[in-house]
DNA sequence: CCTTAGGGATAGGGTTGC
DNA sequence: TGCAACCCTATCCCTAAG
C-alpha cells in the first residue's frame, strides 16, 4: 500500500519556495528542519521537496551547470578489469593492506558478479581481511574514481 | 497524430485480470513484464493497463488504491533461484547477518523440500545462526516481497 | 547510517473519437 | 451522447552516488 497522492497547497508551495529562497537550491533536509518552514512542510519529506522543485521548475532542475554526467564507477571499473593482468605474487602479507589497485582487483575478482559490485559490498569483503584506515571506504571510492579517469594502467 | 485506437480484446482482459490478481493493483509494469503475461499484453504499456483497469472497474479505481498481492511468495523465490549464482565465499564471519538474499539462498537450500517452505521455517532455520534483529520476519517478508516485483537481481 | 539527484512508475483529471 | 481508449503530469518510488 503505497501513500495516496496528497496535492500540494499553496501554504506548502510558499513555504517550499521561501526555504529555496534561504537555503539555495539542494538543501530540502535543511528546509524541513528550519522552524520555519517545519509546520507548513509536516507532512513532506525532504524527498517531497525536491520532487515539486523539479515540477515547480519546468522539469529543468537537477541538470546542473557544468553537465555532469554521472558515472557508474563500478562498471566502468569492471571494464577496466579485462587489461588487467595479475602480477606474478611473491611475498604473501595477509596483515597489511595492499596497494589498492590489488585490493580492487581481488574484491572484484572474488566477488563474482556479472553485474558488477558496490563499494559497500567491497569494503565489506576487504575490511576483515586486512588491517585498514577507518576512513578505507572514502580512500577506496577516490581510488576508483581516480582510476577510471585516469585510463587505469593496471600495473601493481 | 495520437495512437489509433485499439480496442481491448477478451484475451487481453483476461491477462490483465490475472495479472491484478497474482500482483495486486497499481503493479502495471510487473504485470506487463512477468512472462506469464507479456505476450498477451505486448501492445499496451503500464498507463494502458491502468486506464483499462479504472474502465472496468466502474470507474471508482483509485479511490482505495493498491490492493493487496496474493502472491506465493517463496513459489516465486524459488524459481528465482535457478538463476542465482552463489557467490566464491571468502571470508566467514558467523555472528553477523550476511545480505538478506544470502540468507534467502541458504534458507532455501538447506531446507530442501520440493514444494518450496514459508516464512516460519526460513526465519526459525535463520534466527539461531545468525543474530538478527526483533523485526526480522517482518524485513525477511519484505525483502522476498521486493525480490520477486523487482524482478530480482541476484546480486550480493 | 543519511541525503540528494535523477530516472521511472502510478494516480487521477482531462481529452478524443466512435 | 456515453463511454472506451488515450493523453497529461503532479506525485510518489527506487536506487546510485556521495
Amino acid at each position: 500500500m503505497a501513500k495516496p497522492k496528497q496535492k500540494w497547497t499553496p501554504e506548502e508551495e510558499e513555504a517550499l519556495s521561501a526555504g529555496v529562497e534561504k537555503y539555495g537550491l539542494g538543501r530540502w533536509k535543511n528546509i524541513l528542519t528550519d522552524p520555519q518552514f517545519a509546520s507548513p512542510l509536516a507532512n513532506r519529506s525532504n524527498v517531497d521537496l525536491k520532487d515539486k522543485w523539479r515540477n515547480l521548475s519546468g522539469g529543468d532542475y537537477g541538470s546542473n551547470s557544468r553537465g555532469n554526467v554521472r558515472i557508474n564507477w563500478f562498471e566502468e571499473i569492471n571494464k577496466l578489469l579485462l587489461t588487467y593482468q595479475e602480477p606474478s605474487k611473491s611475498s604473501v602479507n595477509k596483515r597489511r593492506a595492499p596497494p589498492y589497485k590489488a585490493m580492487i582487483y581481488e574484491a572484484l575478482s572474488s566477488i563474482d558478479d556479472p553485474k558488477g559490485t558496490d563499494a559497500k559490498t567491497m569494503v565489506k569483503f576487504l575490511e576483515p581481511k586486512y588491517d585498514v584506515t577507518k576512513n578505507f571506504r572514502k580512500l577506496l571510492t577516490a581510488k576508483l574514481r581516480n582510476l577510471v579517469l585516469n585510463g587505469a594502467e593496471w600495473r601493481p
